[in-house]
DNA sequence: CATGAATGAGCGTTCATTCAT
DNA sequence: GATGAATGAACGCTCATTCAT
């Protein structure tokens, strides 16, 4: 991890998790750009300088923010294939989790939605490195799956993995940005339905 | 439209377009925040303030070169409907138009993958509308083929709308950051080939 | 110069002059680190962003304030020497312009004695550059003396010059903190006599 | 003196000399306004705090310690002055010590040529203080020498003091900034040659 | 219409100093 | 005494916008 607290301290180190929180909800809420450090502190009840203690750069800590979201996510996922190997179950399992996001911190996934994108150039740099690992965790998936003949061999596998994290993420993306709400098991299984199955009619494979 | 063109004049409408080109290839290249207002007048061979004169203010350049693409988008798929009306192909059409954008502009098409999603501030009252209308549009087309019995119908129109916008999106996405290039109509039909039968073996209709 | 105007304009060029102007009078006073940019404006009567209009950066203002005055020196001894060729005449030109330097600007005069010492990075570096081509004109001009016979062969003409330049710049320097004044024909006369003569009481040549 | 150790303790005074001897290397190193109180601490293996218990200020740290260099200076000069009568001597003398002080502690000797000339301000208020002291000193030798008949009475006396005092600093000031070393003896001895015997050929009293 | 010099609010960051422990 | 986390004022600099020409 790119920051550090400056001791161990049992209430001090409160004020780490304080700004980042804050961040997260002040840029969420106004962007990078339209969020001074002077915002995010004062959310997180510190002086300015004081996020300079923590962190190196205003950029580090929503960095860090970051990296913290995705760090947990592929511990989860990772913890979780111990025991969940079937392709199809571990693509619902990810897309569960992934639709989760949203009910777990909003304002998380509004940041994901939006900050993450910008092309300003450490933002673009670190966001790319995190997506290529989300999407070869599904690539690998997909082509265990075509290896045991439980998917078409005939189509690319970074194409599917791409096409699964898209829709996955438009569906987030859509009920962040509108404000709605939906079951995120409910609708992770429809997802891969509709991937797995396609959505035209005909015999399928249940 | 929230900008006007200061007369018809020759010499002069032709300013207008030149600071829109002007702002998409600057920004595409520095990002939003990361382009002056003089860099823009610079790259369009304007003074500073002239771009005052046809614009309100630095966002409403993005805004209005942002608005122009969906305007084209929308004239352009209308226009194709009226001859084209069966719902596998207009989807098709869909995606293999959307995935062109990158050979068509390829600086506009990195904004709309990264400026475009600003702050929530600015998607919920600015490019949300944009992506709403694209999803009404897929959604339509999937419930005539759902009415005709060409799609299932036990899924969400609106989920699979989603999933087919993301998809495409995402790979569009994908090519844009790395670089890469891919053959549009190809890919177009790889996806809703994904779309319309889904990645596992067994029976399909083609 | 690495300095610039924005135009070449009759009245406006005026600003460029003033913020040198007011640099040098705030920076004397308060020292370069003890002078915020918008002092300087304030000074200047000109807005804080104005000064970047005119210069790369605060100690772009000052670098050039110096090496105006270096430059200025340079070329007027040049221009001098063509006429006047007697070492001993030159070193007394030499030490009584860089006495007069007081009266000419005593603001300027401070800030030689004073920041150009400073050992920040950007100083030291010019200055040492300024002080260098002040001690190779004066050599030279000792050189020259030695060879002709003039000026005693056994003492080095660098330690020679360096006693000239010191011994100048001290009396400056003490004439300058202590607000004293003084005729600096009379003084350059004095200083070249015992440079030339020494002190001990002895036959001399006058 | 301005500022105070805090007791005699055995382990404890020790922090208050190696705060000075810090301050003095960084300050060297990286000049007075690039050396953070906190850097200074470092080096002295001290808590930054632990710099107020000693000191006043951390302008009171730099003051401190070119006021204790001073001291001794003058103490040895005195020290000596009570066997060494001659002024021609006693002159070779303070030139020696002077210029040996690159040796003794060349850091310190940075510190002298650069951040004790600060602004305006603060060498009228301090630095001044000390100049003075050393020219009185140089000033009574030549004085002394003059009434002997041992040198000249046409010159002033002050104007020889600044002579000398400047043309040793500016060389003890050129081997600082470039780096070189020298014998300040020999240094010494050719500079008290100039300056008593003059440079222009012709009989001179050895 | 067009210019571009001028503005000044606002930014990210540093650091001397304090004070609870 | 000694610590070092915390403070917040202050800094250099940028840039969207205005307006006299």
């Amino acid at each position: 991890m790119s920051s550090s607290a400056p001791s161990g301290g049992a209430g001090s180190g409160d004020k780490y998790q304080r700004i980042l929180d804050a961040a997260v909800d002040v840029i969420a809420e106004n962007g990078y750009f339209g969020s001074p450090v002077s915002a995010i502190a004062a959310r997180a009840g510190v002086a300015d300088g004081t996020i300079y203690l923590y962190f190196k750069s205003k950029d580090d800590v929503l960095r860090t923010a970051i990296d913290t979201v995705f760090d947990r996510f592929h511990a989860q996922v990772q913890d979780k294939f111990r025991t969940l190997t079937d392709p199809r179950a571990q693509l619902e399992y990810i897309a569960q989790v992934h639709l989760e996001s949203h009910s777990v911190n909003r304002n998380m996934a509004i940041i994901m939605q939006t900050e993450m994108r910008q092309s300003a150039k450490f933002i673009a740099e670190f966001s790319h490195h995190h997506l290529v690992k989300y999407i070869q965790l599904v690539r690998e998936i997909i082509r265990r799956g075509q290896q045991t003949g439980l998917f078409r061999a005939d189509v690319s596998d970074g194409v599917v993995a791409h096409c699964m994290f898209g829709a996955i993420d438009e569906l987030l993306s859509s009920a962040v940005f509108t404000g709605r709400t939906y079951d995120s098991l409910a609708t992770a299984t429809q997802v891969v339905d509709v991937l797995l199955n396609g959505i035209t009619t005909g015999k399928r494979n249940v």
